[in-house]
DNA sequence: GACAAATATACGCCCAGGCGAATATTCGAT
DNA sequence: ATCGAATATTCGCCTGGGCGTATATTTGTC
């Protein structure tokens, strides 16, 4: 079952999409949203798709979701990953995330954070 | 475009049986309608998709159509078949496959072809 | 506990794509 | 031209899976 749910998993755009930005780091699933402009439910469930094919790992922070591509990724997967990234460039439907990523993640750290509890502001350092 | 098309390719369990045949020498669609004990138009549509993906190219001879993996795939398409091969023993749904295949094509060299037009006993060789 | 923010799930709807069956097409032999 | 074998395509049906919407759940703060 390794190979169908692997490929199944890698032969829809948004999840494409939600691998590529993974590759720069990890995100959580308000930023995917704001970043891939489309609502959080579905964010949610394309999530649970990739974590299932053991793509990514999430780890519960504040009332934030860590996403970050599993760092057990069998062959298979790092292969796939490696392709994802090396025709980053030549896929339209790429194109303006890893800007949009950018701009969030600096919305992110260059807001005023003081009130914020510290643990808010750890997570920040994690993903930025 | 590419990356889609070719997960959206492999997410299928026939055309990953039929690669993984191809992995080990070509053959034509009435060999993969036996060895994959499926009726004939379910190979042909298969088939379809993985010439489409750029995966399989074929050569009319007689009135048989020789599938072969591609000489050019890209990277991508190239480190997939890796995978496949290499998972080849861990697959379920790929049990049978390759011994079918050997008996299929033992079939058609012990059989007597003195009858058969030349073309078809170059065939032959090309399959075997 | 009450509330708000972030996230996850449930529900119906709809469409891409796989299927079997029937038919069309190609190709060589006669 | 006609036939038969191999292959390709078409058709209607049906299921899986993506979608938007609404709702439930989790988590921390007050």
């Amino acid at each position: 079952m390794k190979l169908l749910t692997a490929y199944r998993c890698l032969c829809d755009e948004t999840r494409l999409r939600m691998l590529n930005l993974l590759l720069d780091g990890p995100l959580c699933v308000c930023h995917f949203a704001v970043i891939l402009e489309m609502d959080q439910p579905k964010v949610s469930r394309h999530l649970k798709v990739l974590k299932q094919a053991g793509f990514v790992t999430t780890e519960r922070c504040y009332n934030w979701t860590i996403c970050r591509l599993s760092d057990e990724l069998g062959p298979l997967l790092e292969v796939n990953l490696k392709c994802i990234r090396d025709l980053r460039n030549e896929e339209s439907f790429f194109g303006g995330d890893l800007e949009r990523r950018d701009r969030t993640v600096k919305e992110i750290t260059s807001g005023d954070c003081s009130d914020l509890p510290s643990k808010i502001r750890a997570l920040c350092q994690v993903v930025c």
